[in-house]
DNA sequence: GGTCGACTATCAAACGTTTGACATGGCGCA
DNA sequence: TGCGCCATGTCAAACGTTTGATAGTCGACC
């Protein structure tokens, strides 16, 4: 927009904020997915459980924009945790066609263990950081995803994108 | 660890850093993958071409490392862009059984036009946050990828995991 | 100089996800 | 009351990725 193009492309690229923002987030949900693992647990179950949780009786397609995947890896993910025994599938009082979600004695167990693994983590990086900084991250990470979504309202785009070989969108 | 499993499961659960870490990097992925749409180009594919300009004649191997994937990916991704014309595969001097990565002319093209996109994503994050606070925020999220590396050294497990159903490592 | 070890690249198969399309059921409006 | 509209959920297919296994090649050590 100004005068960047001078330099060479990307000679900056090492020390951008959105490259700082991808690789904590890399090392923090490999983490994660190493440490449920033990659990047999993955990162997207617990994600899923949690949400259910705080919201009891979702439905799995208001989930999916929650998670930010299709309806239909939901409903793969819910049948295998509901195959677990972990989930249950409840007819909607009103809807129907439309089905609640909601956490078994098992689900809440296995939640359990989860998150205290996840408590862990969280608990390293703020030791880390002090509490001050941990908060003020947290501010400026907010600041971050509010100026994203300033720009991108939250919209039909809010999902993942692929494209084809040619590059016209899928 | 401490006396966290008093309240309810995940009460704290949307205030946490690794959450806040999460979101953010969702948008930014969004917002990068929306803009580069409309030029024909995956997010993974600058990444990509990024990486190879940074460091010409990378190997594919090397390469799969430092983008946190399968060779199997990087290889999927490279045949894809050098059947564009934006990549080239050239033998190794020394070692004959590797390939050098180089970027066409119509690869540094495409990589120009991709990456004043992606810098202007940059630029209006770094508006919105000032250059004293977007500073400080890549620096801490620095701390939290240290924080992150120093528990796991950074080995076989940067890479993604699956889980099969029944929770076995894939 | 020969052999062991490590690394690179590639093939085949399984897995999970997105995409596209369709049937079902509730709700607003004329 | 009847009709069109939107949302939910599910099915079939295509895509991209990981996993597992194999062959080829260089460098080091004995």
């Amino acid at each position: 927009m100004t005068l960047h193009d001078e330099g060479p492309v990307g000679a900056d690229a090492l020390d951008r904020v959105t490259w700082a923002l991808r690789r904590a987030e890399l090392a923090v949900t490999a983490l994660k997915e190493q440490r449920l693992r033990s659990l047999g647990m993955a990162a997207a179950h617990y994600s899923l459980l949690i949400a259910v949780h705080v919201d009891p009786g979702l439905a799995g397609a208001e989930l999916a924009r929650r998670l930010n995947v299709t309806p239909q890896a939901v409903a793969s993910l819910v049948t295998r945790l509901e195959g677990r025994g972990q989930l249950e599938r409840r007819p909607h009082p009103r809807h129907r066609h439309v089905q609640e979600l909601h956490l078994t004695d098992a689900g809440r167990d296995a939640l359990r263990k989860a998150d205290s693994v996840i408590t862990e983590i969280e608990q390293q990086i703020t030791e880390k950081l002090g509490a001050k900084d941990s908060t003020q991250l947290k501010a400026l990470l907010g600041q971050v995803t509010d100026a994203i979504q300033q720009v991108q309202p939250a919209g039909p785009f809010s999902r993942p994108v692929t494209l084809r070989d040619d590059g016209t969108p899928g």
